[in-house]
RNA sequence: GGGCGAAUGGCGGAACUGGUAGACGCGUUGGACUCAAAAUCCAAUAGUAGCAAUACUGUGAGAGUUCGAUUCUCUCUUUGCCCA
């Protein structure tokens, strides 16, 4: 027998798959199964998360074209975005080449992982191939009037003259430059997906399959409130009669003690030229733009001359503030205060000395209850309110005040949502350009569709400040129908790209359109999407938008959904490691002596061993997976990442759990080859071995069911319990017709997991049939003989070995004679008896 | 502050619809093989008591429902994630 060599047999098959075009998928008659992962950027190589992502998609594609779907795998590159940018700017490359380079060491590395994928379907989407049609779509939806122009902040880094990311603002300074970020007003284009708010909410509750806790994190993002729109009136020295607000409080109305306005409200403009309001405007943009730092922050204001007049009760006027935790973007930009029961309200009323009235009481006290500490957000009942007291809050309070502000023409109902519509102008070079142009007096003119795609200009100089195409002059002018025109030069946001990835798939190669309505209504939609929790909200509510948004008005498709259901699988762990000077160690730089790691280097050297955390390159914890592919190969590397968490949770990568996962498929090979020699040279014994069959069929049931349920690592423990059980028995098994085909049901049922293995035998074993994933037989299920325990007043004192089936009477008449029971029953009287068939006795006794 | 989830041996984790808690793997310990080591194989491995049979305790803490609770209900603790 030969050594099981696994670059061999791995690089055989993966070779057979390629040349055979084992995973082509061609619409046909059988019922799709459509697979997929979410596509992975070309950083350079594939991470262990992308081996754990692409495993498991490949483990339930395979499963699935085993159960007789026509399965569709196929695999992309999430091509444009900012590393290729920085990459190439940083070396002086080009981002196309960067990336197309990275694309094909990737492609390399995940074919020799014997991923499942139909590789004639893969896309890029920085080829114009795929880019002209996201620029048609683009066109469609301006159309469709669900693409629009307006002016909006950015974070301006005004060192580097370039809009940042909020990602890219650390502490309001520029990840690189260092400069105080500033916001700027730029004009941006904005997709209306707030236009499908309430639809995308709707929509969450047709998907059975996705985890509560996706679902819930989009509802939340999506954030309906029910409120009231309230008009103040106004009086002061500005030509301002009123101002418009929206509270889901309006019940509070009687503890009102100021209005606050966010500083870009319109008001603002009377002050534009006021040095104080200036200054006040400066201290607003330290405190940062994201609604955490904010809320984080000093609460401040700048009063203006301005008086609001509750519409409650009229003889009542509060002053009117600029604040720096009211957004312009929810509701109008303008909240009454509250401070008795809102605590942000309560920070700022404490701060400038303003009224704090209470008027909700909690339940469990009365009515001389009075806010002093901390404001009340809580339930309970209204109080120093007039003809509101006594009201229920917050449920009936509010929907009775609403009747009210009705009825007296000052406000009325109104539904908010905190989803705001999602900007995707980019001011960078590596994305899809905006197929707009601008006439000489800035009006919007789209590109003719005869015209796309909008080709990036190639070889340019990205070490400019600011954005990169607006300095390619020759691009940038062009000439339209004999008119001159100026192109947009802000590129689309890359979530764009992957709001559509999955339609593409269907139609990789046509021509005319992103797809084509044969193919979508064959293959749409994704029957199962598996990809990390961290793109549970945008890129998910970005695509169930994208799709509505393409149906939108022509009716594209017949489904709203983009996925039926989702998987999120967890990270992929590794302990950190620290030398004295607390600096980063790789986990290849150490070495164990004793208990302890040292340096390999200078092994005087302790490592400090930190906590596990997910592998990233700062923390310089990271495994490389080609490293692991060649050492212990795929069969291996796929068996270990299944095995000791399950998928939706994080995984440690240990070490010693890989060696051992490589050296199960070495044990695997030799119990193949006993098998086998049974097989191929034993006398075949006329009485089949029963045995062997009702434990293939056992294993056969749990490994099936624990596939349907993503239980992955129970299938790796099944797997070993398979392996346990033939090396435990093989000896006593007789060569019969029954191993042969227990043997190749049980190879099958490997065949996801460890694949290149289990083609090896099969061929090995000359079995050569088309295989189908195997039936289990119930009835040889069970044994025979079954154990059933026996409960004293419910506790387990014993276990009858007895026959199937048997009645209530045959087990307590067995029980009684047990040694240990008897001792229990003596002396006393029997009250009841619970019996469960097959599965126990409890004998209720007197204590 | 709000929402959602989690808590089981030394570790990662199993346990169907409420019915034998700890499958499977790692680690550890002992043994075999070897001049020796590695590898491999065999055995043990929740805790306490006991030579053993066995008994008692045990699924974060406390209560409840039940003949019976890791599983269902309530309260609490710790922790993770998301939102603020």
């Amino acid at each position: 027998m030969e050594r099981y060599n696994f670059k061999k047999v791995e690089e055989k098959w993966q070779n057979y798959w390629s040349e055979n075009n084992s995973f082509l998928a061609k619409i046909n008659k059988k019922k799709k199964f459509y697979c997929l992962e979410m596509f992975p950027y070309p950083s350079g190589k594939i991470h262990m998360g992308h081996v754990r992502n692409y495993t498991i998609g490949d483990v339930l594609s395979r499963y699935k074209t085993l159960k007789g779907f026509n399965v569709m795998h196929p695999m992309g590159w999430d091509a444009f975005g900012m590393p290729a940018e920085n990459a190439a700017r940083e070396n002086d490359l080009d981002p196309k080449e960067w990336t197309n380079k990275n694309i094909y060491t990737m492609k390399n590395q995940l074919k020799k992982l014997g991923l499942s994928i139909d590789w004639s379907r893969e896309i890029s989407t920085c080829s114009e191939e795929y880019y002209k049609h996201q620029q048609s779509f683009f066109l469609e939806l301006l159309e469709k009037k669900l693409v629009y122009r307006k002016e909006n902040y950015v974070n301006w880094d005004p060192v580097d003259e370039t809009v940042l990311a909020n990602e890219q603002v650390i502490d309001g300074k520029g990840w690189r430059s260092g400069a105080v970020v500033e916001r700027k007003k730029l004009s941006q284009w904005f997709f209306n997906i707030s236009k499908f708010s309430q639809e995308l909410l709707d929509g969450l509750d047709e998907l059975k399959t996705w985890p509560n806790k996706v679902k819930t994190m989009q509802k939340n993002w999506i954030g309906k409130s029910f409120g009231c729109e309230i008009n103040f009136k106004v009086e002061g020295n500005l030509p301002v009669e009123s101002i418009k607000c929206f509270t889901t409080r309006p019940d509070t109305l009687f503890g009102f003690s100021f209005l606050a306005l966010s500083i870009d409200h319109e008001i603002s403009n009377y002050y534009k030229d006021n040095k104080d309001f200036i200054k006040f405007k400066e201290e607003c943009s330290k405190t940062g733009t994201t609604e955490e730092a904010i809320a984080v922050g000093d609460k401040i204001g700048f009063k203006t001359d301005l008086k609001a007049i509750n519409p409650l009760n009229t003889s009542e006027k509060v002053p009117v503030y600029f604040a720096n935790f009211v957004l312009m973007d929810y509701g109008f930009g303008a909240v009454f205060g509250c401070p008795g029961h809102d605590q942000r309200d309560f920070d700022f009323a404490k701060k400038y000395n303003l009224n704090i009235k209470t008027v909700v009481r909690p339940h469990d006290k009365d009515e001389n209850f009075r806010v002093e500490e901390e404001a009340y957000a809580g339930p309970g009942v209204l109080i120093n309110s007039e003809y509101l007291n006594g009201l229920e809050a917050p449920e009936n309070s509010v929907i009775e005040t609403i009747k009210i502000l009705e009825k007296k023409n000052l406000g009325k109902k109104q539904i908010n949502y905190r989803l705001k519509d999602w900007g995707v102008s980019r001011q960078r070079y590596w994305g899809c350009p905006i197929p707009i142009v601008y006439d000489e007096n800035g009006n919007v003119h789209p590109i003719p569709k005869s015209m796309l795609p909008v080709k990036l200009p190639e070889n340019i100089n990205l070490n400019v400040k600011g954005n990169p195409l607006d300095n390619q002059k020759e691009w940038k002018e062009i000439e339209i129908n004999g008119k001159k025109m100026t192109r947009e030069t802000d590129t689309l946001d890359t979530f764009v790209c992957s709001s559509w990835y999955y339609l593409r798939f269907c139609s990789p190669k046509n021509n005319e359109y992103g797809f084509t309505k044969e193919d979508i209504d064959y293959w749409m939609p994704v029957d199962q999407y598996i990809g990390g929790v961290e793109h549970a909200i945008l890129h998910l509510l970005y695509s169930r938008f994208f799709m509505r948004a393409l149906d939108y008005k022509n009716n594209n498709f017949n489904i709203k959904e983009p996925f039926e259901s989702l998987f999120t699988q967890g990270m992929v762990c590794h302990e950190t490691y620290k030398d004295s000077n607390n600096n980063w160690v790789s986990p290849d730089e150490i070495e164990k002596k004793g208990n302890k790691f040292v340096l390999k280097k200078n092994p005087k050297e302790i490592i400090k061993v930190g906590p596990s955390e997910s592998m990233s390159k700062s923390k310089k914890n990271v495994i490389d997976p080609e490293f692991i592919i060649k050492n212990y190969g795929a069969d291996a590397v796929r068996l270990f990442i299944l095995s000791d968490s399950p998928p939706e949770k994080d995984v440690q990568w240990s070490e010693q759990g890989m060696i051992s996962s490589y050296k199960f498929i070495q044990k695997l090979w030799i119990l193949h080859n006993e098998i086998k020699n049974k097989i191929l040279n034993d006398q075949h014994d006329k009485n089949d071995n029963e045995e062997i069959k009702r434990f293939t069929n056992q294993i056969i049931e749990k490994i099936t069911y624990n596939l349907e349920k993503f239980n992955y690592n129970v299938i790796v423990a099944n797997m070993y319990e398979t392996y346990n059980y033939l090396i435990n028995h093989i000896k006593n098994i007789k060569s019969s017709n029954n191993l042969k085909e227990s043997y190749k049901q049980i190879l099958i049922c490997f065949t996801p997991v460890i694949p290149h293995f289990t083609n090896e035998c099969l061929e090995d074993l000359e079995i050569n049939d088309i295989l189908n994933w195997p039936e289990f037989d119930k009835s040889i299920v069970e044994e025979n003989n079954i154990n059933v325990v026996v409960q004293i007043n419910g506790k387990k004192r014993s276990i009858l070995n007895t026959k199937k089936d048997s009645a209530q009477e045959q087990l307590l008449e067995l029980a009684k004679k047990d040694k240990i029971v008897r001792k229990y029953l003596e002396n006393k009287n029997i009250n009841k008896v619970v019996f469960v068939k097959n599965r126990l006795i409890n004998i209720l006794v007197n204590e």
